[in-house]
DNA sequence: AAAGTTATTGCAAACGTTTGCAATAACCTC
DNA sequence: GAGGTTATTGCAAACGTTTGCAATAACTTT
């Protein structure tokens, strides 16, 4: 069962032409002669030939893979099994196939601190794709430093010598916390964590929104991991300690938010009646709670695909920025 | 900034050795003195040297790199998106690091249908993890046939010339509704795809269980697609045309339960008083949605780890079997 | 101190592509 | 049909490692 693998000079061979003009054959060089091409390629199909990528690579000095480092401080922040990071992942995945690359999924344990050195030193991509800012950038800094091809999918506002690619996060919370008011709430709590990025800028949209309310609303934040126990936990401890003094929460995530939508239930504390919630993301459970889940969506399947765009570009020697995608509130149940 | 790439050459002349020295103290190679490869390796570090991978792998023919392909049906399966298998996803990458190799993120767009000609003879890596079984496991024998090593997450009990590691469905399945007869459900509803090699089995021991209960229950079948969507619409559809006939549901999957219980919330149904859930899987959101979800907990991270042993067994030419993972009843309030 | 061991290093070939350049084949033009 | 142009192919080098084998260096032993 397990044949000799067939190699370029073999396929050459069974063409009776030269390694070189196989070669050429296979890449559809034009200064091969159609029919000397159909004919190599034919062979090709019919003997299932497959180039040795390690050949190849060595002799381009190029990989046709693009890695993807899931960037996340180990203790407090959000898991890797984090729904929407994933979400994230996957999109990009897509995006990188729909390119002809290939995506070797990546993160700090393999890579160490030297990105460079490891993915594009070391040939085993042409290019990074960094998913998640962090609150220290330090790692990704160098790597841009050295030249690395890169971009990061993270808060775009941020400045930065690489691009960023992600929502408008400053719109986002403005947009959900102007909905909070429109509906009512005017005791607003922020659930998240300011310190981050990402998180910082859907914070000063929060803010935002309630300077443009003129004193008419009340504001408190409860800092903490962007998780849904983490939410949950402080919610009940709120809720025990000082009572219900809100009627609108703006979650930073929706992982967050239905994390305090569970605390609120067990309290039969009724959302949206008693409390409007307002999450970030548009998970595929926002949609699935109950109530269904008030979110401010990001379109990660174009973000996705923008950050492989400038990737790309990137490693065509062009000059490329940073990037805003457009968010959306989706209004459900929950507010 | 961007300077020469160092090579392996150029390290052995700073070192003042040849270039085999210098490759053979890298990989520690005792017939090395100790202090010429402590020279070396110091050097290596101090100037950030990194080998590059494509002429090792050339030589070697070997890659260190495991591939990963999601083996969905485009259609109507489980998505890509579901939390479920980017939670498996998420292991294999942790358990294939931990042994020192790194992950090829890959679908059937890329490999094609040729996954032995693709991965092995393409030298892009030494050897497949398949997530997910599918309906159609033609792709997966014709690899395993060609001498592909190997290795799938399913259902272990499939017969198959290659190794399949995965949960004993059947036994969650019994579990699963076992618990829902002792917690006084007679009419059950099974919520699900029995064409599904995974779920089929879940489904044998939903029906033994109902077998061991003497004619005391009824049973029915509602075939659905894998996904939370599919589950709200069908249920809502059977209340609208049957009224409530079931007092018990086992759904086949957590995202399969939760959409389930939105449909019941809707209607005022109450969980667990009128109805009793049990879903499968223990995804994050099950502990999250209220009422939290009793489900049947598969052991994600050891099946990861047993998949990733069992493929670099096969890489060192060891013969393996198929894998049982032990499951776990977790009960919380929707039972 | 010569001969025999053993520990340590270096030479050179090989892994399988791609491509610059030279060579040949095919076609024009007058 | 000789000379010129263009289309098509092949030769051979290069990409950067690793490793079998031979060579040398460093010890032992007598």
């Amino acid at each position: 069962m397990e044949q000799k693998k067939l190699k370029l000079v073999d396929l050459a061979k069974l063409a009776g032409v030269s390694t070189s003009t196989a070669s050429r054959a296979l890449n559809n060089n034009p200064v091969i002669k159609q029919a000397t091409r159909d004919h190599v390629q034919q062979l090709a199909k019919e003997y299932n030939f497959t180039l040795n990528t390690a050949a190849s690579r060595l002799r381009l000095q190029k990989t046709k893979v693009i890695a993807v480092v899931i960037n996340l401080e180990a203790n407090t922040e959000q898991s890797i099994d984090d729904p929407f990071l994933l979400k994230v992942v996957s999109d990009i995945n897509q995006a990188v196939n729909r390119q002809g690359y290939e995506l070797l999924l990546s993160n700090s344990y393999m890579a160490g601190d030297d990105w460079y050195g490891y993915f594009i030193d070391g040939r085993r991509a042409d290019g990074l794709i960094v998913v998640g800012q962090g609150k220290q950038q330090s790692r990704i800094e160098k790597a841009a430093k050295q030249g690395a091809p890169l971009v990061v999918w993270g808060d775009p506002k941020t400045p930065s010598d690489y691009p960023i690619v992600g929502s408008d996060n400053y719109l986002g919370g403005l947009l959900a916390t102007e909905h909070l008011i429109a509906r009512g709430a005017s005791n607003l709590l922020f659930l998240g964590d300011p310190g981050h990025a990402e998180i910082s800028e859907r914070y000063r949209g929060f803010k935002a929104a309630i300077e443009q309310a003129k004193g008419e609303c009340q504001q408190q934040t409860v800092k903490i991991d962007i998780t849904s126990h983490a939410a949950y936990e402080s919610i009940n401890q709120l809720l025990r300690t000082e009572g219900l003094t809100f009627d609108g929460v703006f979650a930073c995530s929706d992982m967050v938010a239905l994390g305090a939508l569970k605390a609120l239930k067990e309290r039969y504390i009724s959302v949206p009646n008693d409390v409007r919630l307002v999450g970030f993301d548009d998970i595929g459970m926002a949609d699935v709670s109950h109530p269904s889940l008030t979110t401010i969506r990001q379109n990660t399947q174009l973000a996705a695909k923008m950050l492989v765009v400038k990737l790309l570009a990137q490693l065509n020697n062009e000059v490329v920025d940073s990037q805003e995608i457009d968010i959306e509130l989706l209004c459900r149940q929950s507010s």
